[in-house]
Parts: structure tokens; sequence; C-alpha cells
DNA sequence: GTAGGGTTAG
């Protein structure tokens, strides 16, 4: 469970020790000095007495700046570099180790100058030993067209047949997401040892390839070289990528097989990729073995449970770790503000802020990022909006949370101007805004947003298209069902659990059961929501058999059953009139599957009695029930009494609401109606009134029908259709044709108090006849 | 002299 950080925990009162890597130095040429000021003094003392000519006391001096490795003492190394007369001294040995100290710390600029410096103004050639740490400081800032240009230096001067320098070019071009142009060099080399392998392998990693990343490591491994620990932590956090335990596990057996020496990183790789497949037990027992964790393992579970949800989780092993007294770092600190974040645990969320503030870790852009997204998931907008206003590096994720968490908030507006305005905006960037138009109930908007992607040239991906898939449900609009699914055949998306369900709804609600069911069946795998969606499209058709029997399938594959695929069978039970297989299911869900009955699962009981005309016992079981029975569970009372033509158990209800305020409208309605059925006008009239009172107003029925790919939507007696007349000479033709082969009107159903003639009108005129009407005109013939 | 673990938003 969550535990709270007390005030006095270690968190909120970190010490601001130097880290203690730094403050060691292992500076053999200069021992005495540790610290740059030192550094500096002896700088002075040597100009002093004019031994700064020495070339060899210049180079020492930026080597042992370079050695400490602050970006202070970078910077006077620079200076020292560029100010002094005596750069002529420097030798290509001193700018090699300049540029291998900016590199190491990530100052690819700088050693980039250092590089045309010594070529221009120093007229040095680079040597073998350049070349390598250019590139790992090129790769640090992924300077691709620099990196380019280095490259065409390297060919001229036939150093790309050196080994060091070849990985390193493959290692850049890697790191740049150019991983074909790694492969080439890799392809061309003339030797290659398992730096390069390894290089290669990491590249397709980090390029989403994990699957070439893995093959190439069975290549490798064929091929007769041997793996080290770096190969190995590089393949199995390819496996953690693809979330495939057997593929991990046979590299690992593969590791053992060869006798390759396990490390902490190893370790940890393994706990992640355990972790990542979801064999919660094979990283208990690395956890178990190991005993002491260290910094980077606690980061790994804590991001991992941040992954699976679990944030509880994360706070525990916060509170653990800082017991065993290790100091949160910035990666601790995302995982705990995204835990919060879940939580919606504003004082920890707090705490934990100010400690980010306090270490200077708020100018790593994710921490920022992480931070606006709690604020704003904690319902604290402007707090977010500051973080946010104080940003001076905003990527593309910073814009992103800002406008998810509108989102949440409902300010559609708002995000949607945000989304147009911001500077630059990703595949996340759409998807955040269809899924939104999807919850909005804004179907055709996320449609059109869609089409909008296409128009520029963005692909969609599996969130894209769970959004699409269940705006379409919700349109019914089968043509446009059946292009999505081609859609995501054609573009190779994968298929997941969670698209698989959303596009089994999809087809379902589109009426188009059989596509349905064949996504279901080609889903690799299926959990709960995913059964649940099956069990539903037998439900709609009323194939209760159908449902029960998927049902007792999921059980035997061992998936839980939940509150949601009881209320899909209840469901296909009382649509199928299966009574009492419905009874027994309602009896066993807490009985035999531990799930407690919610009032939803009662309302299908009452709906399952209700349609099964036994609705003596549907109301003696609203009686029964430990909650008082909504407007839902009235309406659907009612709607049944309605079915079986009973005023009496109708009137009875009717009673029964007066107390009741329900916001929807539909029960009234439904009264109103059946006692319009029954010739009952007084009734009709007082119902009526009493809504008028309640300011109640029924919302309008609408029919839609999808033409060549455009949603027409028509509500009864609609005539604001552009091709209105055409629809109105198409309906004469019905109502003729109808009449021809013997049809005459039922206008029991038309519950108004209006004559016959006029019954007969406002039958012709329905929604759904009109929108059958327009879609005979338009698609008939052509 | 080249390669390596944990990272936020939908």
């Amino acid at each position: 469970m969550a535990t709270t950080l007390h005030p006095s925990s270690p968190i909120l009162l970190l010490p601001t020790t130097q880290n203690a890597k730094n403050s060691s130095s292992h500076n053999h040429s200069l021992p005495n000095c540790k610290t740059l000021n030192e550094l500096k003094q002896l700088h002075c003392n040597m100009m002093k007495k004019g031994l700064s000519h020495y070339p060899n006391n210049i180079n020492k001096l930026i080597a042992a700046c370079v050695q400490i490795g602050t970006h202070e003492s970078f910077n006077y190394a620079l200076n020292v570099f560029k100010e002094d007369e005596e750069t002529m001294f420097c030798s290509l040995y001193t700018c090699n180790t300049l540029i291998r100290g900016f590199a190491s710390s990530g100052l690819g600029q700088e050693a980039i100058f250092i590089y045309l410096h010594m070529i221009v103004v120093m007229g040095f050639l680079p040597d073998k030993f350049t070349f390598p740490f250019l590139l790992s400081a090129c790769s640090k800032i992924m300077a691709l067209s620099e990196g380019v240009q280095i490259h065409g230096v390297i060919f001229k001067m036939g150093l790309d047949k050196d080994l060091f320098v070849a990985n390193s070019l493959i290692h850049f071009y890697a790191e740049c997401g150019k991983v074909d142009l790694g492969r080439k060099v890799f392809d061309k080399m003339l030797e290659r040892n398992v730096v390069s392998w390894t290089s290669l392998i990491n590249g397709y990693s980090g390029v989403n390839m994990a699957k070439e990343a893995v093959s190439l490591f069975f290549e490798m491994v064929e091929a007769g070289v041997k793996p080290n620990p770096v190969t190995m932590v590089c393949a199995i956090s390819a496996c953690a990528k693809l979330k495939d335990l057997e593929l991990g596990r046979k590299v690992y057996a593969f590791m053992n097989k060869l006798g390759v020496e396990l490390n902490t990183l190893v370790v940890n790789a393994l706990l992640d990729m355990y972790m990542k497949c979801g064999d919660m037990s094979a990283a208990r027992g690395i956890l178990d073995e190991l005993g002491d964790k260290n910094l980077v393992m606690y980061n790994t579970i804590m991001s991992n449970c941040v992954q699976h949800g679990l944030a509880g989780e994360v706070l525990v092993t916060l509170d653990e770790m800082i017991r065993k007294g290790w100091r949160p770092d910035k990666v601790t600190m995302l995982s705990t503000i995204a835990a919060c974040a879940q939580l919606g645990d504003l004082s920890v969320g707090k705490s934990s802020h100010a400690y980010v503030f306090r270490n200077g870790l708020e100018s790593w852009d994710n921490i920022s990022n992480a931070i606006i997204d709690m604020y704003m998931k904690c319902g604290k907008r402007e707090a977010a909006c500051k973080v946010f206003d104080n940003m001076s590096n905003k990527t593309v994720v910073t814009w992103n949370s800002l406008i998810a968490g509108l989102v949440r908030d409902g300010d559609m507006e708002l995000a949607l101007r945000i989304f147009g305005e911001m500077p630059e905006s990703n595949l996340v960037s759409w998807n955040t805004m269809i899924g939104a138009m999807v919850q909005a109930s804004m179907f055709e908007e996320a449609i059109d947003l869609f089409r909008e992607m296409q128009n520029q040239g963005i692909k969609g991906d599996s969130v894209t298209m769970v959004g699409i898939a269940s705006a379409c449900g919700y349109l019914g609009a089968h043509d446009l069902a059946k292009w999505i699914y081609t859609y995501i055949e054609k573009n190779d998306i994968l298929i997941d659990i969670q698209l698989g369900t959303a596009l089994v709804d999809m087809f379902s609600r589109c009426g188009d059961p059989r596509n349905a069911m064949r996504v279901f069946g080609n889903m690799e795998k299926h959990d709960v929501s995913a059964w649940t969606a099956a069990i539903r499209v037998m439900a709609v058709e009323g194939n209760a058999k159908g449902a029960i029997d998927l049902f007792n399938e999921m059980l035997k594959q061992e998936v839980m059953p939940d509150d949601f695929v009881f209320v899909a069978l209840l469901t296909a039970c009382s649509h199928g009139g299966y009574v009492d297989q419905g009874r027994q299911i309602f009896w066993s869900m807490e009985k035999i599957h531990g799930v407690s009955p919610q009032i939803i699962h009662y309302g299908c009981m009452v709906d399952l009695l209700g349609r099964a005309g036994l609705l003596e016992e549907a109301l003696d079981f609203m009686k029964s029930m430990p909650m008082e029975p909504n407007d839902v569970i009235w309406g659907s009372f009612i709607a049944a009494c309605r079915k079986h033509k009973n005023v009496e158990l109708a009137r009875c209800a009717d009673e029964n609401i007066t107390h009741l305020d329900p916001e929807r409208v539909g029960v009234h309605v439904l009264l109103s109606n059946i006692y319009a059925a029954a010739g009952k006008w007084t009734d009709v009239a007082r119902v009526r009134l009493q809504m008028k009172e309640k300011g109640f107003q029924k919302v309008a029925g609408s029919s839609s029908i999808e033409v060549h790919g455009l949603i027409h939507e028509f509500t009864s007696g609609d005539e604001s259709h552009t091709e209105n007349t055409q629809i109105g000479l198409m309906l004469q033709e019905i109502n003729h044709r109808l009449s021809q082969v013997g049809y005459v009107p039922d206008t029991t159903n038309v519950l108004l108090d209006i004559d016959e003639k006029e019954k007969e009108h406002l039958l012709c005129r329905h929604s759904e006849k009109l929108a059958v009407a327009y879609g005979l005109i338009n698609t008939v013939g052509k």
C-alpha cells in the first residue's frame, strides 16, 4: 500500500555533499592538484616563473583539468587552450585529451571546436585516436551532419579500416537513429570484434528494431564471436523491449553456455527484462538471491512498477531505499513523481517537487514534464502552469502533458487551440486529441482529425486506431469499419489486446458479428476485457448460449472474471431469454467467482426477468436489492411493463419514481407511452406535466446512415437535409410499394393523442425511414 | 582510443 513520507525521512533532509566519484582524483602526473583551484594556482606560478612555455607543462595542465571532470574545469582547460599564446605548444595528444574530456561530459560542440581549431589554426592532422573521441562527442549531441562530414575525412585518410574508428562510426550512426548507415560500415569492415557486433546490436535495439537486434546476437554467436557482459546487457534489454520472455530466457541460456561473466549491469538487465515481461516470480528470484540492491536496481524496480500501474509499490520501494541509505537521483524522482500522478497523491508529489528543486534536478526536462503531469492529474492546474512557464526547454512531451491535462479537465477548447499552435507535435499529441474527442462523444470530429493526420502524412499506430475504432463503432459506420481494418493490415499496425478488443467492439456495433469474431479469433492473447467484448457480440445477437460457451472457455484459460464480463453475460442471457441460466450466473458471481454484484448487475437481472414477462418476480427482486433501484432499473422495469402491456405494475412503478430525481427523462417518457398505449390520456397528461415541472425535455432520437464514407443524421420529421425533396419522393415510392404488397402501418407505437391519419404521417417521417430513403437514393444502382 | 543497466506525455 502507499506509504507517505514522514517529514523527517531522508528524502526531505538530503545532504548536498559532492559526489564521491568526482572528488577522488587519479591524477598521477600532477598528484598534488586535486581541485581546480589548486590547478589554477599552479598555472599562475607556472606563468610567473615562465614555465608555461614548456609544452609538456601546458599539456599536463590541460590533462589535469580534463581529469577533474567538472564543467568549470573543462571551461578552464578550454580557456587555457584558446587564449594562451602557448597553444602552439599543445601537442596532438593534448588535443585528443581535450576532445576526450569534452566527449565524456557530453560537451559535443566544444569537442568539435577543438577538432576544427587543431586542424585550421594549429595545422595538425587528426589521427586514429582523435576520431573515436570526436565521434563519441558527436553521438552525445546527435550532430548527424557534422558526423557525416567527419566520416568523409576518415574515409579520405583511409582510417575507416581502423577497427576502433569503424566501431565508433557504427555507434555514432546508431545513436543518431541511422542504424542502416551503421550497418553499411559494419558490412564493409575487414575485421570485426565483439564491440562492432555489440554496437550494431544496440543500434537496432535503439530504433525499435529489437527483433533484428536479437537475431544479430545469435548471428554473432554463430560466427564464433564470444559475447561479453556489455553484449549481454544489449541483447537482454532488446528482449525486454520485445516483452518476449521465451526469447529472453533463450538469450540468457546462451550466455551461461558460453560462460559469460555475470556483473551487476547484466543482473539489472535481467531483472528489468523479467519485470517488463511480467514474470514477477523470476524477478523476485533475482532479488532474493541478490540481497543488497544498488541504486539502479531500485530505479529499475520503481520504473517497472510505474509501468504496471503499481504506484503504491513505488512509494514502498522508495521508503526502503531511503532507509538503506541511498539518495534518490533524478531517475528515482521521475518514477516517484509519476507514481504520485497515478495515485493523485499531492502531498508526496509536492515534497518530491521540493526535493527536485533543492537538488537542482528540475533542469532535466523529463522531471519537469513529470511534475506538470503530476500537478495536472492532482487537479492543480495553476501549479502545473507555473512549472510550465518556468521551463526554458519545453519539449513536445511538455506540451503533450499540458494538453492531456486540459483534456482531462474537460477543457477541449483550450486543448484544441494549444494543439493547433504548439511549436512541435508528434503522434502522441494526435492520439491525445483523438482520444479526447472520443471521450467527449465527438466521434465525427475524431475521424476528421484522423483524416487530417493522413493528409499530413502521419501514420497512426495502435493507440490511434483504438480511438478511431471506437469512434467508428459508436457511429455504426460499417464501410468505415472495414476501411479501418484494411488500413491496420496495410500499415502493419500491431493488433495488441487493446486494439483487438476495440476492433471486436467496433464490428459488433456496426452489425458485423462475423468480422468481430474473426478479429477475436486472430488475437494472440485475450484478457478479460477481450473476452467481454466477444461475449458482448453474442449479447447483441441474443445468442445466450454462445456467450455462456465463451465464458466457460475463458474460465478454462484461467482468466479471472471481473464485474464487466458479468454485465455482458447477463445481458446476453436477457436478450436470449435464458432466465434460469441468468439467475444461476448472478448467484455464482459472488459465491464462486468472488465478484460482488453492483447496481448494474441488479439492473441486468431486472431486465432479464422483465423481458421474460416475470414482472412480479422482477419487482420482488428490486425490493430485495441492497441498494435503492436507480432510474435505469426503473426504466427497464417500465419498459418491460410496456412490452407485456401491464399498466397496473407500471402504475406501481410510477408511484415509486416520484420521489426519485432521475437525471434521465427516459423513465418518464416510457411511462407516458405506456399510458398512451392503454389510452389512459389523463395519466399521460399528468406525467407530461410532471416532466414539464421538473424542466425535462425529451431529447429527439435520431438515425444516421453512412453513404460513401460520410455520416448523415436524421431526426423524426427532419426536413433540413439538402436532398429533402428527393427523400420525400423516395418515401412516397416506398409507401406505395409497401402498400402494394399489403403493408398496413401499425400505429400502436405512436403514442400521441392524435388521429390515425396524423399518426401514419408521423410514422412515415420516422428518422429511420428518412435515413433508409436517403441511403436508397444514393446507393442503389450506383 | 571504440560498445553497456534505470527515464516523463496518449
